[in-house]
DNA sequence: TGCAAGCGATTAACATGTTAACTATACTCA
DNA sequence: TGAGTATAGTTAACATGTTAATCGCTTGCA
């Protein structure tokens, strides 16, 4: 969508890097920040995950799907924040491990809809606890008002950039 | 701190859920709200980097090194937050355009120290200003005020669940 | 009606993420 | 001093991220 923000600079911020003297310190980048935070997250989650032989992504598919009937593709994509390609990998392995099975859309040819096998549930129902504890532990560490706070904040920031990526 | 409010999951939110009514509402996971965040950021910056035929870590990557004389590739990957096996094809690729130099540690055989070369730093030069643009435009839309405290709760946060990513 | 444009899902190609294994060097301490 | 351990960097193997192209189905509209 159009909109060329790119043009008013302000230069003169920080006298920093003797590389050029304009890059602003390399801690504010906020992408940075947020990746560090995710991953300072993640570190957690990841090797318990490892652990029920799944991975991040694939975690997030199997929550998504945990919580509806049935979704198309693209709802799908949107909620587990995936791109439409690794999700089609995901659901692909997903099939052969019989944890997710594909049924045909009621009016639309194009979509497809997929759902929680019986053993996709189990593996559901197996995970769920171990995320559980390991997020009130986070909560407990950074403090329950904080989290809440920076929620907003993030739900804030995702809805003011636009994007529709936010809903 | 404490405060545990991944405990009290009120059950009665969503009928959804018929899978377990165990594991919260997929909005709150903190992760995924991260990642969310870092998407509606990077949806920007991405165009401005490919534009430039770099990506977002090899930006990284050269904005690190950008700062400083040369760099170990330890620090390196610490700073760009790049795991260590990224980094190798990073720099190797960087090498073959004649971008990074690499030279040999003084007293550790084992370290190799990284630098931009004079077309290296003509490429930050190039870059720099579309990036600083671009931040000053996000800043804008979602307030620098906001901005500033959630940089400082992202900070906090990756600090106090250790994993010494946060430093 | 019919065709051009749009959309959902997939595939392709390459870059990065993630874990594990490996090599070479450095360190530790009996 | 020398075996055992730790560390920096690389390589391997597989999963995901990212963009572009493709294919079939849908929709808009002349």
């Amino acid at each position: 969508m159009s909109a060329s923000p790119a043009r008013r600079v302000g230069a003169e911020r920080l006298p920093t890097t003797r590389a050029s003297g304009f890059l602003r310190d390399i801690e504010l980048s906020l992408p940075l920040q947020l990746l560090k935070a995710r991953e300072a997250a993640m570190a957690r989650f990841r090797p318990m995950l490892r652990s029920h032989g799944i991975t991040e992504q694939q975690w997030r598919v199997i929550r998504v799907l945990a919580a509806d009937e049935a979704l198309d593709g693209r709802e799908l994509a949107r909620r587990s924040i995936l791109l439409a390609p690794s999700l089609t990998r995901i659901l692909q392995y997903f099939e052969k491990q019989n944890l997710v099975k594909r049924s045909a859309h009621a009016s639309d040819q194009r979509r497809v809809m997929f759902a929680l096998t019986a053993r996709g549930r189990r593996l559901f129902d197996q995970v769920a606890p171990d995320a559980e504890a390991l997020y009130a532990a986070i909560a407990d560490q950074f403090g329950g008002q904080k989290l809440k706070t920076l929620y907003k904040l993030l739900a804030e920031f995702s809805t003011a950039l636009g994007s529709e990526a936010g809903e």
